[in-house]
DNA sequence: CTAGTTTATGACCATTTGGTCAATAATTCA
DNA sequence: TGAATTATTGACCAAATGGTCATAAACTAG
């Protein structure tokens, strides 16, 4: 009934994601998502909103995108120790590589915004569960008791944001391989 | 052979760090830091230079007391299981009452700032590795083979680091606990 | 073709940002 | 006391910040 978008909105939020993914939420300006984007500063606030709803846009695509593949790696093919594996091996590949200065977004949305920020605390928070229950169920086949399952589940997503803090932190990959090593001795 | 200093600065860097502690760097703003330590902008700037340099020495301040503390905990009395306990069980504590919003200054400094500020991540690369030894020697009596120490004290700190992203990410303290649980099961 | 509706554009805005500086005040040494 | 040195003060600044809005453009239903 009127005129449509002149852009691919899943295009836009990948790029608005790709910068506060680098920079964090306060870092980034409206010019940085404006150059990003390639869309003018009014078509933006139009299609998103303000800064911080394009933030939290950016953090729910970054959960279906990213966090997601890395839910699908747990629910693939394979043992429970080679996916747990797989997720720290990005990690210490990133960290070799020293490439992209990201991280993880969900860290990073974690530490700089959840403490006075309740939406941002509330995806994160949904966000850490639904990585902890799918790592319940990668191991789920190897331990019985639920509330041991649990435990561990908790305990994996722990020492994985810990490798994320220490990699950006300049620790030595080493650390990260020491902890993956340590994750995969407690998986059955 | 000149007018002394008005104030302490130990006092003011100490204020100066709460602030950062509690907003990061790039949410402070040098209004706050003026508010928080009763100073006036051309105090702060000739006594501890930019707002860069502020950050830098509030970090190396928390270095020098919060994570001393922690450090002088393990090199106290007890055994390595219970100084390891009570490192977890101050988050746990923390999470609990809700009360301070800051978490872990040294963890928000890694993921704000270490990716694109080489001081800052030099300064966060420094404390982790002292944490990292401290860590060692508390396990030392109890572990002969010192790869294996050092391994299971990078390990440590990772899933320490981890429990500050959870805590902040509003994770329940459950989840905390089962990692401070299993990190402790892991000790001898 | 036209009326109606939505989008795109970029000029514009008040406020806040980090930072400076000349003037003044306080101190010490001689 | 007076010369030298440093600290304090608050007014001041250019630049950048997040955000708005009137206008023009593009599309669709009738």
């Amino acid at each position: 009934m009127a005129r449509p978008r002149q852009f691919d909105e899943t295009l836009v939020i990948e790029s608005l994601m790709n910068v506060f993914w680098e920079k964090g939420y306060e870092a980034t300006s409206m010019q940085d998502l404006v150059a990003a984007s390639g869309l003018l500063k009014g078509s933006l606030y139009g299609a998103f909103g303000d800064k911080h709803a394009m933030y939290l846009s950016a953090l729910k695509h970054y959960d279906r995108t990213r966090i997601q593949a890395g839910i699908d790696v747990l629910n693939g093919e394979g043992s429970a120790r080679q996916k747990i594996a797989r997720l720290f091996d990005n990690v210490i590949e990133a960290t070799k590589r020293g490439l992209f200065a990201g991280g993880c977004l969900l860290c990073n949305a974690s530490l700089e915004m959840a403490a006075r920020d309740p939406e941002v605390k509330a995806e994160v928070k949904t966000t850490i569960r639904r990585l902890k229950v799918a790592i319940m169920e990668a191991l789920s086949p190897r331990i019985a008791n639920e509330d041991q399952a649990a435990a561990l589940a908790a305990f994996i997503v722990s020492a994985y944001f810990g490798s994320r803090v220490l990699a950006k932190g300049g620790a030595p990959a080493a650390m990260i391989g020491d902890t993956r090593d340590h994750c995969l001795q407690l998986v059955p």
